[in-house]
DNA sequence: TATGGTAAAAATACCACACGAAGCC
DNA sequence: CGGGCTTCGTGTGGTATTTTTACCA
C-alpha cells in the first residue's frame, strides 16, 4: 500500500473496486458503496501491496503481504524460496461490511483501521460474501443472483460433462477445489472451508477429493437457479448448450488429454468454459471474434476473486454489462489454453500430454472457430432499411444530391449463361434484390452462371 | 531455429442522416 | 400527467485502409 485513496485523496487506499477501477480507503469504500443498491454489488478486494495498482488475489503467509496475480507470479514463481511460500486466497466482498465483519474477512490483517459501524447494514446493504453453491450465504437481498446463477449453470454443465466422461476422461477425477475457489470465499472467515493452497504446489488430487463438493451440491437448488436464469434472460438451457457447442466449449472439453492430472488446471479449464458459454447465453447481441484486447486484459488483469485461474470473472461481469459479446466470447480463454500453459497452471509431470493430442486439439479449435458463423443482429430495422437504399461513394454514404458510384436501387447489369438442355447461350440481364430479370422477356432457359458487369 | 518478405485474412475507419431516447415546456 | 417539440447521440452498410496472421524460403 502507500497510495492514497482515489476518492478522498487523503487516506491510504486499502481496497480495490474493480467496477469503479479505483483504490479506496475503507471509509470511502463504505461511503461510495453505500450510495445505492447497484454500487453495493461492486465486489472489492484488497489492493496489491506490491504494485499498489491491481487488486490482490492472494496473501503470502510468509511475507504477510497481499499480492495481485502478476506480483504473485513474479515474486513466487521466479525464486525457489518464494515458490514454497504458502498463500491464502483472497476473495471479494460486496455490500457494506462493518468493521467487525471486515476484521473477520481479513483476520490476518492486524492493522485494519476502524471503519465504524456501517451505515447500511440493514436491508440489502448487508455485507454479501458469495458462498459456494449450497447457497446458504445468499443474503436476503439476493444481490448475488447473477453469480449464483452462473455458478449453478456451471455446476449443471459440469455434472453433465462428468457424467458423460467428456472432460474427465476415463479417470474418476474428483472435482477440483478450484471449483470452490471460483466463488467468493473470505479468507479466514467462518463461511468457508479453510483457505486452500494450490493443488499444483502443495496439494494433490486426494485433498481435492475431500472437499466433498459433490456431496454438498444440491441439485434441486441448481435446477431452481437454472429456471430463474431462464426467466431472467429468456434463454433456455438448450440454448445455452447450443451456445456452448457453437463457441468451442466442446473444444475445451475435447482437450481432456491436455489437462493431465492437474486438477487445478482442469478446474480452470472447465470453469472458464462454462462461464464463457454462459456469457454467450446472456449476451443478446451478435458474436464477434475475440479481440486481442480482451485476451490481454484477461492475462494482465487478474480477477481478485478467482486467483490463479483462467479469467472466469468474465462470466460475472458479462451478466450486467453492456459490453460486446465478442469481447467475452472466447476471451482468449480457449486460445490461452491452447497456446501454452498459463502462469497459474504450474507445470507438472502429469501434465505432459502427448503433443499430437495438443496439435489435434488446436486444429479442432481452429476449424471450429473458422466455421463459426457470426450473424449480425440488426437492432433497428428501420435504420437498416435506410442504409440499404442509401447511395454511396466507395462504400461511404454521400449527401443527398451528391454524386455517387453505387445506388442499391439501381439493379446491376449481369450476364447470365443460359441452358436449354442442349446448348448454352448468353444474354444481358438485370440483377436486383428480387432476382435476375433477363432482358427481352421470358426465356425458358435455366440460368447456369451469372457474371456481374 | 531465427529472420525477413510476401500474401492472405481480419479488423477498423469512414461517410450521411434517420430515428430513438431524453429533456424541456 | 400526457402530449408536443427540440436536441443529442447512435446505428446502419459497402468499401478502403490498416493491422494481424500465416506461410515460405
Amino acid at each position: 500500500m502507500g497510495y492514497t485513496c482515489d476518492f478522498c485523496g487523503d487516506q491510504r487506499s486499502m481496497v480495490y473496486c474493480r467496477s469503479d477501477a479505483a483504490s479506496l480507503c475503507l471509509s470511502c469504500d463504505r461511503n461510495v458503496h453505500s450510495a445505492n443498491a447497484l454500487s453495493r454489488r461492486h465486489s472489492r478486494t484488497l489492493v496489491c501491496e506490491r504494485c499498489n495498482s491491481q487488486p490482490a488475489c492472494v496473501r503470502c503467509v510468509e511475507e504477510r503481504i497481499s499480492l495481485c496475480q502478476n506480483c504473485d507470479w513474479t515474486g513466487h514463481a521466479g525464486s525457489n524460496s518464494g515458490s514454497t511460500h504458502k498463500r491464502q486466497t483472497l476473495n471479494c466482498y460486496s455490500g457494506c461490511p462493518s468493521a467487525a465483519e471486515l476484521s473477520t474477512i481479513w483476520s490476518f490483517l492486524l492493522d485494519v483501521p476502524s471503519v465504524g459501524d456501517s451505515t447500511c447494514q440493514q436491508g440489502m446493504g448487508a455485507m454479501s460474501i458469495t458462498e459456494n453453491c449450497s447457497g446458504n450465504s445468499q443474503g436476503p437481498s439476493g444481490n448475488n443472483n447473477n453469480q449464483d446463477i452462473a455458478i449453478a449453470v456451471e455446476e449443471s454443465d459440469l455434472q453433465k460433462a462428468d457424467s458423460s466422461n467428456v472432460w474427465m476422461g476415463s479417470t474418476s477425477m474428483p472435482l477440483p477445489d478450484t471449483r470452490l475457489k471460483n466463488v467468493d470465499l473470505p479468507v479466514g472467515s467462518t463461511y468457508s472451508t479453510p483457505p486452500k493452497l494450490y493443488c499444483s504446489e502443495t496439494k494433490g488430487t486426494e485433498q481435492c477429493e475431500d472437499d466433498g463438493f459433490y456431496e454438498d451440491f444440491d441439485m434441486d437448488e441448481v435446477d431452481l437457479n437454472i429456471e430463474n436464469y431462464e426467466e431472467l434472460f429468456g434463454v433456455t438451457l438448450n440454448d445455452t448448450e447450443q451456445l456452448f457447442e457453437n463457441d468451442g466449449i466442446d473444444s475445451l472439453f475435447g482437450m481432456k488429454d491436455m489437462s493431465g492430472a492437474d486438477s487445478n488446471c482442469q478446474g480452470a479449464h472447465v470453469t472458464e468454459g462454462s462461464s464463457i458459454g454462459l456469457v454467450n447465453a446472456m449476451q443478446p447481441t451478435c458474436s464477434n471474434a475475440p479481440s486481442a484486447d480482451s485476451l490481454m486484459s484477461c492475462k494482465t488483469e487478474p480477477n481478485p476473486c478467482f486467483p490463479r485461474q483462467a479469467p472466469s470473472n468474465l462470466s460475472f461481469s458479462g451478466l450486467s454489462g453492456e459490453s460486446g459479446a465478442g469481447d467475452y466470447q472466447d476471451c482468449g480463454a480457449s486460445s490461452m489454453l491452447l497456446m501454452g500453459e498459463p502462469p497459474w497452471c504450474s507445470p507438472c509431470p502429469e501434465n505432459s500430454f502427448p503433443l499430437t493430442s495438443r496439435s489435434s486439439a488446436v486444429l479442432r479449435y481452429k476449424e471450429k472457430k473458422k466455421a463459426r458463423k457470426f450473424e449480425k443482429k440488426v437492432r433497428y430495422a428501420s435504420r437498416k432499411a435506410r442504409a440499404d437504399v442509401r447511395r454511396r461513394v466507395k462504400g461511404r454514404f454521400v449527401k443527398a444530391g451528391d454524386a455517387y458510384d453505387y445506388d442499391p436501387l439501381i439493379p446491376d447489369e449481369v450476364f447470365v449463361i443460359l441452358n436449354n438442355v442442349n446448348r448454352f447461350s448468353c444474354c444481358l440481364a438485370l440483377h436486383s434484390g428480387d432476382g435476375i430479370a433477363v432482358l427481352g422477356g421470358f426465356v425458358p432457359f435455366d440460368i447456369v452462371e451469372v457474371y456481374v458487369r
